[in-house]
DNA sequence: TGCCGTGATCTGTGATCACACTTAGGCTGG
DNA sequence: CCAGCCTAAGTGTGATCACAGATCACGGCA
């Protein structure tokens, strides 16, 4: 779903079996990837699937140490993400991630609606086939896993995941994908924490219906429907989310 | 404009004066204001405004000493901008000012057109009096730089900038507003050098009149209005720079 | 018993040093 | 005269040290 998930660097495609005429000409920049990128990523994965509760307070020595690098990449991940609005400083230098008021939840969410909703909207216009083979393709994962008489929380949660971020490519608008990156990490500690705390839950949101029209929007070129039935999908489920009433007010 | 443009931390209002009953309880927190955020907003004022070229590099000795500060600050500010994309490191490990090439450019502007175009139909829904006063006076101000004489390029441009960000301020959703500056931010460069370059267009653009239509749409508390009104604006200035041609291909 | 000073401990911030790597310029050898 | 290497200056990255401020628990005073 993003461009540093693989967590390596690109495969320079060096494999030394035949020669290969102009082989170098092929060979992609090398991915820096730093110690500090790679701290970013382990805290941001750690966000997104709410493993990292809101108002819990982290320590630069003690992720450093955990990751075992020194604290200096773990004081460039950390800034970044208080840049990202995925952490906050406390006044008392306490870094921590945010506690989210049920107001600032809402807000979110309404952002949220409107950007997501017009990437969905882009994304009909048309998707191309394999696009839409592979958002079909995360559909049937979700959809399977929810339907499963023992669903995987954790795998049902990537296929949602996946699922939206293919409808988003679909778009073709990268500094989009970047944007909404930001607002999944923001909301991620909440949503994922209290999905966790009733699994079955995932089922009964309507999150199964929404997905089928959005499909089937996507499919027909219907911006419109596409817009409609993600913004169901993303206030469905916060909906479900401010039921359990663990928001700050 | 934004939460850190006083560049100061708030007055602790402890005047010593006559005695105040419970003064201290009137003691707002100190704003928490590191070198490494100093640096950051310089830089960033510096961008937004176009005083660093596309293409230019920086190093992060040269900035520190520049501003006065050792080495650490500069590395946290410059690692905070590349993550907003508003700086990016190139495989050599040289930092500099992104080229923004012509599909990178016009991608951003759509982005911007559904972004801030939602911004601002929210905006219209409808402001408060004190909101549209705000609005009504940078629009004024604008419009008094562009007719003048002897325009200046500078006031000109931060009376555009205010007036928008007076809009979207007025929709009430702050993390809409980061998003928005982040876009402002890289694309600052690019608007702002080629504005430079040839001041008088100010005024050619049609942007007095797209102004005067969004105000007039948010008075009227009127969405679609106002949303048409600022993609226009949005489009033109996008169009002008364009036919400058000094984009990347 | 309740409260406030006080110490050790831990926090983020900033400075400084070490290192691998890149880049540009001058020199040498043809 | 030109191509080649090769040194030297400059780059970001990472580690380590120093320090002011915050936190928390213990112990003594009222």
């Amino acid at each position: 779903m993003e461009r540093r998930d693989l967590h390596g660097r690109d495969l320079p495609g060096a494999e030394a079996g035949q020669p290969d005429p102009d082989g170098v000409a092929r060979l992609a920049p090398l991915a820096r990837i730093t110690l500090g990128t790679q701290v970013y990523d382990a805290l941001r994965d750690l966000l997104i699937a709410g493993e990292l509760a809101p108002g819990e307070r982290l320590s630069l020595r003690t992720v450093a140490e955990r990751l075992g690098t020194s604290m200096m990449p773990a004081r460039e991940a950390v800034s970044r993400l208080v840049a990202d609005e995925a952490l906050e400083v406390l006044p008392n230098r306490a870094v921590r991630v945010p506690v989210i008021t049920l107001t600032k939840f809402r807000e979110l969410t309404r952002v949220r609606i409107a950007v997501e909703g017009f990437a969905a909207a882009e994304a009909a216009r048309p998707p191309g086939p394999d696009e839409l083979a592979a958002i079909r393709a995360h559909d049937a994962a979700f959809r399977h896993e929810v339907r499963a008489p023992e669903p995987d929380l954790e795998r049902a949660m990537r296929a949602n995941r996946d699922l939206h971020f293919a409808v988003y490519a679909a778009a073709g608008l990268p500094s989009l994908i970047a944007i909404i990156e930001g607002l999944w990490l923001r909301i991620g500690p909440v949503l994922n924490l209290d999905m966790r705390s009733s699994p079955r839950r995932l089922a009964e949101g309507g999150a199964e219906a929404h997905h089928a029209r959005l499909v089937v929007a996507l499919a027909a070129g219907d911006p419109d429907g596409a817009r409609a039935a993600l913004a169901a999908d993303i206030a469905g489920s916060a909906a479900f989310i401010e039921t359990t009433g663990r928001l700050a007010p």
